[in-house]
DNA sequence: TTGGAATGTCAACAAGACTGACTTAAAACA
DNA sequence: TGTTTTAAGTCAGTCTTGTTGACATTCCAA
């Protein structure tokens, strides 16, 4: 009945499996962000401001070019979002050393408090899910999840973890 | 250096490998949707419309108020979603036998091609990911993922699961 | 027969994405 | 030097998908 290649059972890529997997990140993807959504609410920030403090946190000093590429929108959309947190005081920019058409962003200390927030509530949640299945199977995650990224996006990601 | 609690090394729940985490699933779940979107943009239709599709295919039958809990969205959200999909004959409604206030959904066989389609370039690239990193890989993402759901939605995965 | 549940619908609104057109400034180039 | 390209920002308009709130209809069940 099952194919076999080499030895190894093919069972995992039945059609079953991979609506199971689908299913899996519709499902996983709201745990995964109904967490921060919660408290962004209450300061009237949404997930876009989120997403842009987080990689403005991770890659201090980016560009506006490089965090529109992590990013995937345009820059119309980011300006939006860009603009209130730079009013808010929770970004500045700084003008490029080198090239100076470039804007250096950085977030200020009034928000590493606020961002620390959302990481906590957000890792938390990973973390439980860690705890409960154990190393090997958190490796297996991460090498699906990066399996599925398109390339562009996977070199984006592997820079981003060894930096 | 290195903790350990029955043998076994916890350097899988550091910080950094939490963000990492954090990272993947965010680049993931572009790629995840990214080919259905781009078919989707054809016919006029949104994700939103897709979700549906998807979830009325798998639970033929449906009712309107357990594709709303399934989909997590208000029935005035969800309601946009099925006019337009019943205008254009790809949903029907049929009332409920037992219980007439309810209204049972179905996919027309207009639409069926339609969801292959979306469901293909889906698995597709949901297979590729999965060819490339072996089953043991394969069953330790789906065990993340289910373990970060909510635990509500944890339920509904799973009866569907076993449908 | 009446209360409540399941469903549907209307209106208004907001977040967050998009396109297109345009400006400014600075760097790169020929 | 003068021209082109690049980086960033802005204005205007649109679309999708979500939200609340209010209200109507149908009809099961106590």
């Amino acid at each position: 009945m099952q194919n076999d290649r080499t030895g190894e059972s093919l069972l995992f890529l039945t059609d079953e499996q991979l609506r199971q997997g689908i299913e899996a990140m519709f499902f996983a993807y709201r745990g995964f962000t109904a967490d921060p959504d919660r408290i962004l609410e209450k300061y009237k920030y949404g997930r876009a401001h989120h997403r842009a403090m987080h990689f403005i946190n991770r890659v201090p000093g980016t560009n506006v070019n490089n965090l529109l590429n992590i990013l995937g929108v345009t820059k119309q959309s980011l300006n939006r979002v860009l603009r209130t947190l730079i009013e808010d005081n929770l970004v500045i920019l700084k003008v490029g050393s080198k090239d100076r058409r470039e804007r250096h962003l950085y977030l200020t200390d009034i928000v590493k408090s606020l961002e620390k927030q959302l990481s906590t509530a957000q890792s938390h949640r990973m973390r439980e899910a860690y705890r409960q299945v154990g190393p090997d199977s958190v490796a297996g995650f991460k090498q699906v999840l990066e399996a599925m990224m398109d390339p562009k996006l996977q070199i984006t990601y592997k820079k981003l973890r060894n930096s």
